[in-house]
DNA sequence: GATCTCCAAATTATAGATAATTTTCAGAAT
DNA sequence: ATTCTGAAAATTATCTATAATTTGGAGATC
């Protein structure tokens, strides 16, 4: 919970306006000035200017040479851009998970699911469904390839945080299941194609589930 | 040539050794120091940091949090998994920009191509091949799309610049003919194709063309 | 009343200085 | 000779100060 004790000032910062981006605590199109944050945080503006440049390569902030920074607009395009990117990239990881993944993996991805199905949050779901999706790709052993489908999802979740918000019900999530019922039987297409869907869908419902 | 006049001192920069490293005159693994190059560039270390970080977005460098950054090496595995990751991007870009490809697109492509195996060295040759690509490419009108594939290209430059350097001929680009040949007549699943196969191959000859 | 010009305030970008951490290496102990 | 120990040197991370640029608006002009 506590902030990892040796991280740097610049990364602290960077994950804490990561998340008031993306559970909408700061609104799209904002402006964050570098001088206030810096107050807030009680540190200078140096460390601020290089979490400004880690947000920008997740892309959630947009940044112009000298007129400052601002919180990427999300409009529909790009929320359907993203969801296509992760389309493309997790089904590429789960190709090559797929002859890594065991039996306690698939077990343990299947847990994660349940925790989704229970979850009583949004926070929660996200962060069970992000488990699922970790769990069945990490086994692919592209460490780029996951950082960006990572950076991916963190975008994507702008959007189901502002859509929802108060009232909340988790989905019992059919694509998981059957997902982890084709790789348990080895039918990586079948897997990979459900997946490709599921990602996209995701992106699809910006205003009504 | 000269520099944009009115560029930030740090992206200034952080092109400058981007091309270093791409053209292995920095050699994988090296050290880079904050305070030798502001020197260089008679510069305090605040942009150099900065430049540090585009280039850690683009996985040119590493950065450990009080260690330092080092150039990104760039193994066998790096380089196929950056491949398959282009192949992937590529292939999805190619499909949204297809119904936008006129004409006059398509003959600006066939021009870099031809400009590309007339290139005498491998500079030119990879600017040629870049032009093709983005030209084939940007129709999908999907900019973090293409930002991605455009990062993930200039990763795979530094495979070209390491493996020849001095002696060097531009290979006929039938695959690059292949592709222009399937857009022209509208069949986009060829084209998907051969282009995956094409990207993947650049990532194939570690050593030998 | 609307638009333009120019100055003040705010903000970004860079420099120079300082604190904190890591690396290096000489010398001691085994 | 090899492995520890510890202090000096180098390096990173941060802070404070300054220069340069942009933004916002008051007053003048049409």
């Amino acid at each position: 919970m506590t902030t990892a004790k040796s991280d740097t000032i610049a990364s602290r910062i960077s994950r804490e306006l990561a998340e008031r981006i993306v559970t909408g605590v700061i609104a799209a199109g904002a402006r964050l000035r570098q001088d206030h944050i810096a107050d807030e945080f009680g540190a200078s503006h140096v460390p601020v200017r290089e979490a400004f440049r880690r947000l920008e390569a997740q892309g959630l902030v947009v940044s112009e040479p000298r007129r400052g920074v601002r919180v990427a607009g999300f409009s529909l395009d790009e929320v359907k851009e993203v969801a296509e990117m992760r389309a493309a990239l997790e089904v590429l990881a789960l190709r090559h998970a797929a002859p890594h993944l065991t039996r306690a993996i698939l077990d343990a991805a299947e847990a994660a699911n349940f925790a989704g199905e229970k979850a009583s949050d949004v926070q929660a779901w996200d962060e069970a469904n992000r488990s699922f999706h970790r769990l069945i790709l990490s086994p692919c052993g592209m460490p780029r390839l996951l950082k960006s489908i990572d950076d991916l999802q963190v975008v994507s979740a702008r959007l189901l945080f502002s859509g929802w918000r108060a009232e909340w019900e988790a989905p019992t999530d059919r694509d998981h299941r059957a997902i982890l019922s084709a790789l348990r039987v080895g039918d990586v297409d079948q897997a990979a194609s459900v997946l490709a869907r599921h990602v996209q869908w995701v992106g699809q419902s910006p205003r009504k589930g």
